[in-house]
DNA sequence: CGACGGCATGTTAGCGCTCACAATTCTGGA
DNA sequence: TCCAGAATTGTGAGCGCTAACATGCCGTCG
């Protein structure tokens, strides 16, 4: 039974109590599984609360305990895969541990917006806030904003103050590196992200590592903003340097795109320059988004379990909230590799 | 200043009067902008509320006033653009007219898990509810579920007795068909959507009623699940439906697939199968997603305006719990045709 | 000049629930 | 048989706020 008649209001834990004989009290009781309470009277007010259709009023609650069971989410870029991913992962598993999620979504994560959203979701008492939000600046900001509430960050990075968890960006731009080296490739080439974004930044860094532990060049460093367009702006001034020295001067055989998105425009900018992916220059890209699968080739790429992340945000958040917390952790996942066409094995180089 | 001191609890009301030298109903009535109230005690308990950092406790106030101001969203598939869009579109709207929004992300719109969410969410007294869910089947359910509270839908079609709000699917695969048509393909064939979504429907029905009015043939239909995956296999099926008849038998000359990740797969089809895009078969999608601009070739394709969705949904939604709603309104958004390569001029073909 | 209406403010009584404690009943062992 | 101690249930007092009414003050009009 959902449906209240709509003409009386909804009924009350004493209308309850009234029916089923017993006081206010055991009905609250019941309906907090308290032990003391006989398997009689259990079944009897259980079976009123089913016939009246009653439901605990939130409010009432939240009042009397000082617990709202609220948590907040805020987020930036929701409708690209990853941040809405883990969107979803938080909201399944707060709903899992009892809590109520609310998210803001920004537009940009300035300080004004993000004092903002935690304003909005102050003011509605929430008990903690896990912040999407993966730029250096922002997490500096949601830091020294001192929130009156536990706050942890996804992909906020594991320098600042603030409790977080990641996926582990620098061993995946690591693993795929080593990848494209070990297939035949003298050097790998890069396009990274904003420089401002923290995941860019370690993927980068993973890049760097994995070449300098290689012993091999390392070249100079594109930059997009994680759009295909920008993607393709990059892919273009690759090809035209490939072209410019056809004997493979710049070893430029391996490029490895910071997300998908991207990775999708440098392979486009590639089939108009007229070079083939990947016998003449193989591209790798970082996410795995769905589409990856189906670009121009099939993607090799990164896979990140975002849902995954959402919920670990949610079991730190929990810790903090419930005390159980020791300190300031960061938790970090493991990506997996995932090798497709784009990055097909290639003929060590003859001598 | 956000921070509480943490030692202490939180400032009440009868605080903030105890130090401005004012009753509490006063400081209820300058946080509430009634007008009787004199600029000198206005701004006296404006300066101890910042002073002391006091915010009013919502749980307080529903319960005093009962009303929550809380809205539920209950959707499905949140990490793909449409739903991701418009869910954020609900939020802004949301928040911009002082409501908190909690989300509730479905895996599959069964009737239980619909149940069980509307359950969840009345159990924390939302005030009203947006449902993202364009099935047939879910709208049906949602109906007869009878939630506490107004529901309105987001392509929900408009034949439930429940209010909603859509993008006009149908005039949008109409005015691709017709693009199609009069740039020199004498007919269009299509890959639908799964058969039970509302929005597959609607696309499905434009198509065909474009044609009819033409005059021209309807060719059989393929359905896929919206995957790329699924696009790709009915690509491939296309293409070999067009190398066995060389002459352009069936008169397949365009496809219009019902969403662009789809049309993802079905251009790597004709890619694989070596027909050219558009040149031999051109193909169009819906939707615009991000990357669609850079596909090999870049889609023509519908444009849908999710986030106005969003925020028109949530208009509706008030409307319904302020009580100035009239009967079970429709409200129906025009999509824009985006022309891109994929569908590029064509011939008329010589007799 | 006194009654009256409008403005500014205060007082009181809940909203529906949980907590702390009190009261009652039931159990088993001396 | 009686009583300590546990199990079960009830009572009263808030949680922090708003709605409704009550009060006091001013100017104004008959």
């Amino acid at each position: 039974m959902i449906q209240q008649p709509d003409g009386s209001k909804a009924p009350t834990m004493a209308d309850v109590a009234r029916v089923a004989g017993v006081s206010h009290q055991t009905v609250s009781r019941v309906l907090s599984g308290h032990p003391n309470v006989s398997a009689r009277t259990r079944a009897a007010v259980t079976e009123v609360v089913e016939q009246l259709g009653y439901r605990r009023n939130s409010a009432a609650r939240a009042l009397a305990t000082r617990r709202t069971h609220t948590l907040g989410v805020i987020a930036v870029n929701t409708t690209l895969h990853g941040p809405a991913s883990t969107l979803a992962g938080v909201q399944e598993a707060a709903r899992e541990r009892g809590y109520l999620t609310s998210a803001v979504t920004l537009r940009a994560a300035t300080e004004e917006a993000l004092t903002e959203a935690v304003q909005h979701l102050a003011g509605w008492g929430v008990e903690g806030i896990v912040a999407i939000t993966p730029w250096r600046d922002a997490v500096r900001a949601l830091a020294a904003l001192e929130a009156p509430c536990p706050v942890v960050t996804v992909e906020g990075g594991h320098d600042m103050d603030l409790p977080g968890v990641s996926l582990d960006q620098h061993l995946g731009a690591r693993m795929l590196t080593e990848h494209l080296l070990t297939t035949g490739h003298s050097t790998v080439w890069h396009v990274a992200g904003p420089a401002d974004w923290l995941e860019s930044e370690a993927r980068t860094a993973g890049w760097e590592a994995a070449l300098r532990d290689a012993g091999v060049e390392v070249p100079p460093l594109l930059r997009g903003d994680w759009s295909p367009l920008s993607g393709y702006q990059a892919g273009q001034q690759l090809a035209g340097r490939v072209l410019a020295s056809p004997g493979r001067a710049g070893g430029l055989t391996a490029v490895f795109v910071a997300n998908d998105q991207m990775a999708l425009g440098v392979l486009r900018a590639f089939r108009e320059a007229g070079l083939r992916t990947p016998a003449d220059v193989a591209v790798a890209g970082f996410d795995d988004i769905p589409e990856a699968e189906f670009f121009p080739p099939p993607l090799t790429t990164v896979r990140q379990d975002f849902a995954s992340l959402g919920r670990s945000s949610i079991g730190l958040l929990l810790e903090h909230i419930e005390g159980t917390a020791e300190g300031v952790a960061h938790h970090t996942l493991a990506p997996e590799l995932i090798v497709r066409a784009s990055t097909a094995r290639r003929e060590p180089p003859r001598d």
